[in-house]
DNA sequence: TATATATCGATATTCTTTTATCGATATATA
DNA sequence: TATATATCGATAAAAGAATATCGATATATA
């Protein structure tokens, strides 16, 4: 099908719809309504639908969606059917964390290769990726054309593997540093922010707490 | 001063403003602009300037705001300037890298225990923090008056870690497995959704490699 | 001292996103 | 076969967020 422009919004809600799909695809029904969607996921029922309608033509009155189509409907829509490869920069805890983890094969993700500036990591192999030394980042991404950098360096040294990874021909970064970075306009910077996560815990406990029924 | 309710989307940003001038505190100039700050993060000036404007009252013409006086009011606003202690459940390789973290006291948090079924793990100390098993979860969480719980489970048992904690008192709960959680209304679920990001870098790629100029 | 300028805060406008409404349709049941 | 109902898709309305505009003000400069 056509895909006409889709808001952040919508983007952000398909992995939730597809996981919600892929947990129910394992039971007895083939068939799912937008009605349950929506009440399973805490969200509205229209919304569901739209965001549906922008990704699948499926949906029938009375009888809902096919629950497999669907699927691979928003899998095809997010493109996690072909698979890209990405490289990790910043091998530390987090760094580490993310090479063990298996599922990102799932979301059409393969990390094929680590780089870190400590000596000490050079050569090891986590997950069965191998760590590299920071000069080779560049060769690295262009000979094998990767496309995804992954940053989980400290803040300082973030905006340096950025500009690196951007030279190399990256276009997209997921980047794990708590700084803003700035990048050319064609290039996604995808910031994981944890600290907005911890923004609105705390934000939600002192409001609590201050005022307790 | 006085808070109105203040929209998820300017928390948000809050966490953003707070780091950048934290970086800017450092050097030789004690104020800073709305503008300026806008153009460092890629914002709108107008639009930082409302979300100062409800968590501080500072801010003169011509002059700007005095940023050490802008941080005490951001941090305050956020709760930062008083530590919520917390507990984190799931010791594998994303909760070890969390606990591992020493960061969090910067936004008032403080992981004061890690709990696992896995027997193992059970009595190690991990960046100080002892490993405890899942069944006395709820005792020490009553116990210590814990409000803020951590989950990096696997997302099957999740919901389950989730219900223990509600029912323990704690009132904001820090999600790391990709499964939509239910909890009563007054307990805010805040889903650190790697999906979420992944689909953007993903949607993005797709795009791009389809479409090159 | 008068004028120019950077900046703020407030109000107005535009744009985006969410939610509500309504007719159409596929199935189940009387 | 007729009727009731769950559901869809499309359009309309409402709510919310981002951006633009404008007068006021504090400083710097002529």
């Amino acid at each position: 099908m056509d895909y006409k422009s889709v808001s952040v919004q919508t983007i952000s809600r398909l992995p939730k719809y597809l996981n919600y799909l892929k947990a129910q695809s394992k039971g007895n029904s083939q068939n799912i309504s937008a009605t349950m969607i929506a009440e399973a996921l805490g969200l509205n029922d229209v919304q569901v639908r739209k965001d549906l309608s922008l990704v699948s033509d499926g949906g029938r009155p009375k009888i809902g969606y096919l629950i497999d189509e669907l699927i691979c409907d928003i899998e095809h829509f997010l493109g996690y059917d072909d698979t890209h490869s990405a490289v990790l920069v910043g091998v530390g805890n987090l760094g580490r964390a993310l090479l063990s983890y298996s599922g990102f094969d799932e979301y059409g993700l393969d990390i094929v290769a680590a780089f870190d500036i400590n000596e000490s990591l050079i050569g090891c192999k986590i997950n069965g990726k191998q760590v590299f030394p920071l000069n080779k980042l560049m060769d690295l991404c262009k000979r094998m054309q990767i496309k995804i950098g992954i940053i989980t360096v400290p803040s300082k040294e973030a905006q340096n593997v950025c500009d690196i990874l951007v030279h190399s021909g990256v276009q997209a970064i997921w980047n794990f540093a708590p700084v803003h970075l700035n990048a050319p306009s064609d290039v996604l910077i995808q910031s994981e922010n944890m600290a907005c996560s911890l923004a609105l815990l705390s934000k939600h406990l002192s409001e609590k707490l201050s005022k307790p029924q």
